[in-house]
DNA sequence: CTCGACCTTGACCATACGGTCAGAAAACGA
DNA sequence: TCGTTTTCTGACCGTATGGTCAAGGTCGAG
């Protein structure tokens, strides 16, 4: 029972698998909900018998954990840009930087997200009340640290941190609204550019933090 | 065949019903999802045996559009804040208020919207196409002409208004996690006005357009 | 080479779902 | 009151779903 993570071609087999089910998953039940994917369904986009899926992951609820896990993973650790600034242009900044990214990159993975948390958490409510609520008040904090340096206007860490999480996820969640009233096209790579800055813009100066404010305080 | 809508007794008791049905509808699909959801819960929630849903409303799909709709008339209908105002101060502030307003009264039919658009909005499609956006490019224009006459900061209209649905609805879509952060308790009113302000000072002052600025501008 | 462990898969099962229907009950107009 | 229209509802049906299983195939260690 040693050895499991030996680069042998079953352990090779068996990662590519997971990989592809996960994937498979993810997208599927972005677009369909937990309710209204069905395992036919990801086993089909995955290119594997319906049983196969049952093999590496047991039930339904197992496979959508996993993909829940994930992106949760992925925005922990966008936020260390939050921790390594010095001050709210640059660590907010960073943030909204790199939530944007992942808004741009992982969008299945935020509608799972958002699905999950929409009806109730049912799944993961426990991460959101230890590492979620963790995370968060540590932000506060440095928010507030912040604030009391005089680096930034006197603002609600707690809303603030929901707008930053709003705005950000918004281009995810809400990307099928945004491309119809961008004509039904995505958005390019320069009005993906256009988004951040505008994001960054109104939120930085609307935390008194804006670069060309910075002096002025 | 004429006269439909007196008050007859018969007439009641639809409406009565159409009521139930709908309310009921709003929070089931809301809280499973269209998939999730299931006309059996939906008449349980009701009150009333599931052949009697069927007879009201024919299919699944027919109940989930009737609620869809529901919400974004009352969208819709919030919006006229923003026509009569003289300026962003007055108008987008409205707006503000008045979409919290609707997550803090509605946040069922805020999160089957929500539910629906990240699902492709393969119902309401056609509402996203002419309705909405005609009513974004109505509102854009509003925008800019008030940039034009420097009453705010030159932002981009579109991404303003994506701000502004994204924090809104933010608090009926991802009322549950800000609950949790909330210490397990809903939002008391004293901290839905704290809401209110923070995203209205947030977003006033991040388009130049802050009370105290007005002067200074 | 061989044996045991792991992987693959078509066929199958119980259940639950959306929807139907026929007939009973209630309300209505005259 | 009487005939007609509308409302109500238990029983029923075909289908699709999550999950199981047993048999066969593949791989690696010794």
């Amino acid at each position: 029972m040693a050895a499991p993570d030996r680069l042998t071609k079953r352990n090779a087999i068996r990662r590519e698998n997971e990989r592809l089910i996960l994937a498979a998953a993810e997208k599927v039940f972005a677009e369909a909900g937990f309710g209204g994917a069905t395992m036919q369904l990801i086993a089909d986009m995955a290119g594997l018998p319906k049983a196969n899926l049952h093999y590496y992951f047991a039930t339904k609820e197992e496979l959508y954990r996993k993909v829940v896990q994930q992106i949760f993973e992925i925005w922990l650790h966008a936020a260390k840009s939050f921790d390594k600034a010095a001050g709210p242009v640059e660590g907010i900044g960073a943030y909204i930087d790199a939530k944007m990214e992942i808004s741009r990159r992982h969008p299945f993975g935020s509608k799972v997200w958002a699905s999950e948390v929409m009806h109730g958490a049912p799944v993961i409510q426990d991460y959101l009340e230890t590492t979620l609520r963790d995370w968060t008040e540590g932000r506060a904090a440095v928010i507030r640290r912040w604030i009391a340096a005089g680096k930034m206007a006197p603002v609600d860490p707690y809303h603030l941190l929901y707008m930053l999480w709003a705005t950000t996820q918004h281009y995810a969640d809400f990307g099928h609204q945004i491309e119809t009233l961008n004509g039904g096209r995505p958005l390019s790579a320069q009005e993906w550019a256009r988004a951040k800055e505008s994001v960054k813009s109104i939120i930085l100066r609307g935390i008194g933090a804006s670069p060309s404010q910075a002096e002025v305080i």
